[in-house]
Parts: structure tokens; C-alpha cells; sequence
DNA sequence: ATGGCAGGTTATACCTGA
């Protein structure tokens, strides 16, 4: 089984580009962040006709938003709300087989990383204290659980192109790492990227839209992730990041990530 | 050395992203 999770930045504006990402990587399950559309406004039939009849859908206007999209039946889904906001940030479906998909659109944060100053920031900050609250309720060793999304924090120094000078970035500071890698131990969730391509290596997820050319320059974060539960952990054989899409016509400023599990 | 770009809106300037 093929997942991947994709901060798409407008669903209807990339819909053939979603198209051409589906025949890309060949996903059986695909978890988008930004849709920006309310649900029934969702391009819900040709994502259907596209091959991906099952989708868990919660979105709003202009704003965050969120999908799950797959070929196989979707069994139950739901959405929860975080830090006291309805802002379409989350949703969960469970397949067949009882594997259960949590798809997160964490905030980004504003650009003051100073939640006495900045709003924004201490949405962030309270949003993934909640969330790791709750994972943290939720202790069973057997789950079989995957957390996607755009978590907004680029957790490791070879995750940003530049450790020091991010270091009072919103994304990379030290208040967000050490909260994100408060969530990743209450699930306890294994990191199934950095599973397959090792913490030393430079790896990233989005780029910029403003920088002339984000390929040569290469200014990237990994924002993008993919968690999965211990019980997983044995079943992962792959896992990517599509750089390639970023430099499609149009591209969304995040690229897809991937995994592939042997089940 | 990031913000210079990009998407959405009852737009034609301003919010958001990060």
C-alpha cells in the first residue's frame, strides 16, 4: 500500500495536477492540507472518476482544509477540533482492516515566534500541546496508526538548509521542536522518513515561492511528515519525497510525501 | 538573504502562508 501526503494550496486550481501526481506514484491512499474549498464546492466526482471513489473530506472557505482520499472503502471517518478552533486542521478515517489515517494541518504561526506577541504563534504552540494531550490518552500498542500532514516544523538540523540561521525562524525554533518531538512521544509515533533515509542526509519538503529559482538555491524545510505506530513499523519498505512535483507548471510550494507498507 | 511570490476573496486591496 502506497500513501502519500500532499499540501496541495488549492485543491480546484491543481486538480490536473493531482491528476498527473495520482499517475506519478501510483498512491492507494492520498492526504491533502490546504484545500481551501468548502465541502460542497470539493471536486468530489472527478477525484472519483480519477480512480479515488473514498474520501473523507473537511474544508472551509479560502482557508486550511483537509482530504483523504483513497481507493480503498473508507470504513468510518470523523474530524476533531484542536486548541479550541473548528478550522478544518484534522481528519481521521479508519480503513478496512481497522488501519487508522490521522491527516493534520498544524499551523503555520504567524512570523513572530513570541506567543506573548504574536497570536498566531501561540495558536501553534497550544494546538500541538492539545494534540499530544490527546495521543497521549490514546495508548494501545497493537494500533495500527499513520499521522500525516503538514506538521509546520521542520524538526532536524538537516531538515532546514540552514540550522543556524533558522534557528529563530516560526517552523525550526526550539520551542516547536521540542513540542512536535513531545507529540512524536506521546503517540509513540516512529518517523517513517527519516526510517528509510537517514537523519544525516539534507532532506526537505517545501520551498519558498519567492525565491528566484528554489531548485538551484535550494532553500527548503521539511515541513511535510509521515508518522506511523510501532506495530507498522515492521510492514514499512519505502519512503520519498516527489521533489519532482515542485517543479511542475504551477506547483503547489510543498512536494508530496510518500510511504509504502507491505500491507 | 529571505520575502522578492502565490491563492482566495463578493477583489480591483488585503488576508493568509512560513
Amino acid at each position: 500500500m502506497r500513501l502519500i501526503t500532499w499540501n496541495i494550496n488549492s485543491v480546484r486550481l491543481r486538480l490536473e495536477t493531482l491528476g498527473r501526481l495520482f499517475k506519478l506514484m501510483d498512491p492507494d491512499v492520498v492526504c491533502l492540507q490546504e484545500t481551501k474549498v468548502i465541502d460542497e464546492l470539493f471536486p468530489a466526482d472527478a477525484i472519483a472518476e480519477m480512480g479515488y471513489p473514498h474520501q473523507a473530506i473537511s474544508g472551509m472557505k479560502s482557508y486550511n482544509g483537509v482530504a483523504i482520499l483513497s481507493r480503498l472503502p473508507i470504513e468510518n471517518w470523523g474530524t476533531k477540533n484542536w486548541a479550541g478552533k473548528n478550522d478544518c486542521r484534522h481528519i481521521h478515517a479508519q480503513l478496512e482492516g481497522g488501519l487508522d489515517i490521522h491527516n493534520f494541518y498544524i499551523p503555520a504561526g504567524g512570523d513572530v515566534p513570541d506567543p506573548t506577541a504574536n497570536d498566531k504563534f501561540a495558536h501553534k504552540l497550544e494546538f500541538l500541546k492539545s494534540v499530544s494531550h490527546w495521543w497521549a490518552d490514546q495508548q494501545d500498542p497493537k494500533a495500527r496508526r499513520i499521522m500525516v500532514g503538514d506538521f509546520n516544523v521542520a524538526p532536524l538540523e538537516t531538515d532546514v538548509w540552514s540550522h543556524k540561521q533558522l534557528l529563530k525562524i516560526v517552523s525550526h525554533t526550539p520551542v516547536e521542536v521540542d513540542l512536535l518531538n513531545a507529540m512524536q512521544a506521546a503517540g509513540p509515533w516512529i518517523d517513517a522518513v527519516r526510517e528509510i533515509i537517514p537523519a544525516e542526509k539534507k532532506l526537505y519538503s517545501w520551498w519558498s515561492y519567492r525565491g528566484k529559482d528554489w531548485a538551484a538555491s535550494d532553500r527548503g524545510r521539511r515541513l511535510d511528515h509521515i508518522w506511523i505506530t510501532g506495530a507498522l513499523a515492521p510492514k514499512l519498505l519505502d519512503a520519498s519525497v516527489a521533489r519532482e512535483v515542485r517543479g511542475w507548471e504551477r506547483p503547489s510550494d510543498h512536494a508530496p510525501v510518500a510511504i509504502t507498507l507491505d500491507i
